[in-house]
DNA sequence: TCAATTTTCAGAACGCGTTCCAGAAACCAG
DNA sequence: CTGGTTTCTGGAACGCGTTCTGAAAATTGA
């Protein structure tokens, strides 16, 4: 609690404001580490003091996203412990949807990072979040008293990470992510259930059968499943290098 | 036809075959495309012309990967469409965990760049992989008459691809992959399941949880709930540059 | 065979993440 | 205040993916 400390955490709050205005006004490309540093005014070196890494900058920018969304989550907390369930996932929607370019660019870049890349992915805290409404659930009857809480609390992470995913990816719009996220909650929730939760989640599931949007954004063209790894078929290949140039600008490599 | 497009396939297979040789023998290290040049006796520019990029490279190596997980789940496919499901979560665990060490790095590799990365997502082949034996299913009776059978495909590859991510971060090894695409898949099938359908899968699901593990790995610590994002917690931090100057050789920086 | 087109090649160059460096500045304890 | 320790700073450097360049080599079509 010196003041040391004190301006390191300061500075990195610095950092990290800086690089959520970065990613705001250029997406992914102009992250840099330099443009980062001139824009929080410090240097390289000291940045990486601060955080270690490309990655760690990245991951603290997470974590203040999964802390709005723990708190948002627990505030406004339907009762009902199937409701919660689903509540979460309405909440995880909502909170990606709510700065999608954002967040976008954030996890893609995530993903590339080994960094923070595992943490987040199945961690205890959020298998233990979705493991207690189970829990609650299958003492109300609502799920059946024979399913693994842990179990099912862990494949819903799964699910969610998954369904976010492709959010990420832009396969999903944010419409998409929600009624997605919702269905696999549904549909796992729906294979442990009992009594009046079966009912209810089945009437749930029948909902989202409707919402559900019929086609989603192929992003790339579908497997050509006859000679695959011939090379025949290779994506995004500009024309090579050949006698005639026109070249244009440098395409800015966005690695991350 | 002619010879140009015959040297240009040869010369492919040449880089795929150094790819994956150079991943097997110096792991995500090493794997340059200055590297894969050398090894491939072509230049880098050629590289460039025939895949158009790393990603492109890698792409192709998961190409082949993806081949052969279609004929193994083709041959020695069982008649019964339920036993067919449970049986692609089997093939695609096993197809993984015969070349762990490759098959880790090339998918980790291809979760940074993002070509290549939106492919084999979700794409409209491996839905109808799946789609096929559910609609099966749901006309035997062992799934249910008024459920989806591409929404419920659609959701058993995000299942798939998300317990695979989990493998591939090393939270789960070979047997945790195995028994986890076991579980979701009987998971949500479940879910939409009905008749002797609702039973087999039912009994597959109790037999499952004595299977799964209790724990599975902590790959980073669990996420403290108080004061996130306050940057108090920094994974993986060097101690910062100092005064007494004792640095160790250059890390060799991954950054794929 | 010969000319035109296309592809390959070696090497330089760019921007990136990251680390090294040496000196300057800041903090802390006495 | 002062000496010792830490941290910050600008700049150079490394290896990386990628692109550019000019020239050499190969394939094509006639």
């Amino acid at each position: 609690m010196g003041l040391r400390e004190k301006q390191a955490l300061e500075r990195r709050q610095r950092v990290l404001a800086a690089a959520h205005e970065l990613i705001c006004r250029s997406g992914s490309v102009g992250l840099s580490m330099r443009a980062l540093a001139r824009r929080a005014e410090l240097s390289v070196q000291t940045v990486y003091n601060l955080f270690g890494s490309k990655g760690g900058v990245l991951h603290g920018l997470r974590l203040g996203i999964i802390e709005t969304l723990y708190n948002q989550a627990e505030q406004s907390r339907p009762l009902d412990p199937l409701d919660y369930l689903l509540h979460l996932a309405e909440v995880g929607a909502a909170t990606f949807a709510a700065d999608p370019v954002v967040l976008r660019i954030l996890m893609k870049a995530l993903k590339g990072s080994n960094l923070g890349a595992n943490e987040s992915s199945l961690t205890a805290g959020s298998v233990k979040m979705f493991q207690r409404p189970i829990e609650e659930a299958i003492e109300a009857g609502l799920l059946r008293a024979d399913a693994d809480a842990e179990f099912v609390a862990r494949h819903l992470v799964i699910g969610f990470l998954g369904v976010l995913d492709l959010w990420v990816r832009e396969v999903l719009d944010d419409q998409g992510l929600r009624t997605h996220l919702l269905y696999i909650f549904t549909l796992m929730l729906l294979g442990v259930s009992a009594g009046a939760g079966r009912a209810r989640l089945l009437a749930r599931y029948h909902r989202l059968q409707r919402e559900l949007p019929r086609v989603i954004r192929e992003v790339d063209a579908p497997l050509p499943l006859a000679g695959l790894a011939r090379g025949a078929n290779v994506p995004a290949m500009r024309k090579p290098v050949s006698g005639s140039r026109l070249r244009n600008s440098r395409s800015a490599g966005l690695t991350v």
